[in-house]
DNA sequence: ATTCCTATTTGTAATCATTACAACTCTATT
DNA sequence: AATAGAGTTGTAATGATTACAAATAGGAAT
């Protein structure tokens, strides 16, 4: 498979320090100096990248990076919303720097990622990449039920009542 | 979580072992007693059930069923298109006997997945179901790229002309 | 019925991504 | 410089899934 094509598109993306650094306090995470290179990574690497390309790329740079701080760093961004975390391949989770809505398409053969931008006609002729044949869709919602939501707002309510 | 919520509907959904066996067979899957079990426990189980609670409900009544053959099974009905597996948890997949196309969504609260039909003005409110509160959408699509596509296409062209 | 062949099933062992955890380091504050 | 707290690191554990080889069942031919 042919994982990396995408990066020739890298330079387009390069991102200063400082740059990142504030991306990072925007969304409260404090910006450590593997912080800011896990999420300059995500940002400049359009390609969706595993955990371990994530560390192996940038264990060049910084040799003391250990793989539990880069899924530590990955939680941490996810949770903040600084990154999401995309569960189209069934083995390894994949990480997105741009947490805008839009879908995703893998090819099946080299198994590159695409952003796909979501308009309201599904078109999927995207500028740039080209015609992509769909074989499979998956479109997953989540969120609250109906139940689960009044529950929710119910113990909000008792809660907010015995707090006063 | 509340597993098993959906299974107040399971009466709604029983099937006859033929039907059952009718189904492998439309599907090139040879009906062994295994395979009608698991295809039948999908069939009637809309709660898009994990390999563990597939293998625990029916080892009451296959006292000799193994796990292997829970996954073996699955896979062989995803690969003949008889059941689609479902990627929306991080952990465990789960599958779905109904191949129709249709989206997802999981209560983040529950952790039930509940059905939702596409149609075009992609409303969220669904019959049976109410309404739904939803905080995250992923839309994933899996195919072939421009660039696989030709190569295929072209790989299938010289294959014939080196066959002829 | 018996033999043979193949597909299916089964149990165990291996794999591999992810997580838990405890020790270590770094920085800021007093 | 001592302390505290957050962040980082390495190792060990977890747990879903897969690999593999042996056992079993089923069907066709004799």
């Amino acid at each position: 498979m042919i994982t990396n094509r995408n990066k020739i598109q890298v330079d387009n993306y390069m991102k200063t320090m400082d740059e990142v650094k504030q991306h990072l306090l925007d969304h409260e995470v404090k910006p450590s100096l593997q912080r800011i290179a896990i999420m300059k990574y995500l940002m400049e690497n359009k390609t969706h990248p595993t955990v371990d390309e994530i560390y192996n790329d940038l264990y060049e740079s910084i040799p003391t990076l250990s793989k539990t701080t880069v899924y530590n760093t990955l939680k941490v961004l996810t949770d903040k919303g600084a990154a999401i975390m995309i569960g189209i391949e069934e083995k390894n989770a994949r990480f997105d720097g741009d947490t805008s809505p839009h879908a995703h398409f893998r090819c099946k053969d080299c198994g590159c990622i695409y952003d796909i931008p979501l308009d309201e006609n599904n078109t999927i002729f995207v500028d740039g990449i080209g015609e992509l044949i769909i074989e499979e869709v998956r479109l997953y919602y989540k969120g609250l039920c109906k139940e689960c939501a009044e529950r929710s707002k119910h113990n909000n309510i008792t809660n907010e009542e015995t707090a006063s």
